[in-house]
DNA sequence: CCAGTTATTTAAAACAATTCTAATCTTGAC
DNA sequence: GTCAAGATTAGAATTGTTTTAAATAACTGG
C-alpha cells in the first residue's frame, strides 16, 4: 500500500474528529471503523432526531457496511458516553437526539415526529421538590401538536 | 334466587356505574361483562398508572377471566373516550393513568414508576408558538429523578 | 322473546422493535 | 507479530403489542 502524505494541521477545530475520538476514548470506547463512522453520520448534521433503524438506513447510503445491532449498541453506548439524549414519547420507537444543549420538543401526534423547542422559549417557573431520597435528573417538557381543528 | 331489596338512590353520585356506563354508551362503546369489570378494577382504586399487563394481572386476582388482547382492546377504547389518559417514558412500557384531571409525572429511573404531581405544582411560564396549521394538544411535563447521588 | 345483525371476546398467530448469543474479527499493548 | 480484551455480526430469541378468524354476547325491530 501507497502511503499517504496527511497534512499536520494542529488547530484545534480542525480536526473535528479529535474531539469525538477523545470523547468515546474518555468513555472506554475504542474508536472502531463503525463507530467513527456513526459518529460521523450522527454529529456531521446538525441537530437530528433518529431512531436506530433510520441510522442503519443512512449508514446503508452512505456506503458504510454495520449491523442493525451495533446501531443499537452504538447508540446506547454514546447515550452513556453523554453523546446523545434519548427520547422516548411513541412507544413504538426510540429517538436519540444530537442536540444536547437544554432544550424541549414539539411531537407531532399524527407524524410521530419531534422538533426542537430552544431552551429559552420554555419556561418552567415552578417545580415540586423531589421524593425523598431522590434528586431531579432532568425536566422533559413535550408539547404534543396536531393539525388545527382535528 | 332470591329478589333482593336495591336501594333506589337517585343521588348522582350514588351510582357510580351509571357514569362510566353513560361514557361507554357515549362512545358506541357497549357496557360488556369484561368492559365494566375492568372499569370497576380501574376506577374504584383511585389514582392508578398500570399496564396492560399490570391490569390483567389485577383481572385474574379479582377472579374476572378476561384475555389479556380485551384488556388491550379495553384500555385502548377507554383512552379514545376520554377515560384514561395515556403515558409512554419507557420504552417496554405504555402506562395508563386514572387520574384525568390536569396534572404531570415524577418518573423514577431506576425502577420506571410514575407518579403524579398535582397540575398546580408546576407551572409552565412560557411557552413557544405551535408550527403552523398546528394547534397544541396538550402540554407533557415529565420530572426524572434518581436516588440522590446516583 | 325471537331472529337477525353487529359488536365483542378470545386463543393463537403475527409483528416490530430491540436484545441476546456465540462465533468471528479488531484493536491496542507489549 | 502475538495475545487478550473488546467489538462486530448474523441470526435467534424476547418482549410488548396487534391482528386474525372463529365463537360468543349484546342490541334491534318485530
Amino acid at each position: 500500500m501507497m502511503k499517504m502524505h496527511i497534512p499536520h494541521d494542529t488547530r484545534q477545530d480542525a480536526r473535528p474528529f479529535s474531539q469525538i475520538l477523545d470523547r468515546l476514548r474518555g468513555a472506554g470506547l475504542r474508536p472502531t471503523r463503525q463507530r467513527m463512522a456513526l459518529a460521523k453520520l450522527l454529529f456531521e448534521g446538525g441537530d437530528r432526531h433518529l431512531t436506530a433503524e433510520m441510522l442503519h438506513a443512512d449508514a446503508q447510503s452512505a456506503n458504510v457496511r454495520v449491523s442493525l445491532a451495533t446501531v443499537y449498541n452504538t447508540l446506547h453506548q454514546f447515550h452513556r458516553a453523554g453523546l446523545l439524549r434519548e427520547i422516548v414519547v411513541d412507544s413504538q420507537r426510540t429517538y436519540f437526539d444530537t442536540n444536547m444543549s437544554d432544550h424541549h420538543h414539539f411531537y407531532f401526534d399524527q407524524s410521530g415526529e419531534l422538533a426542537d423547542i430552544p431552551g429559552d422559549q420554555v419556561e418552567v417557573a415552578a417545580l415540586p421538590a423531589a421524593p425523598d431520597g431522590m434528586e431531579v435528573s432532568r425536566v422533559d417538557v413535550v408539547v404534543r401538536v396536531r393539525p388545527q381543528g382535528a
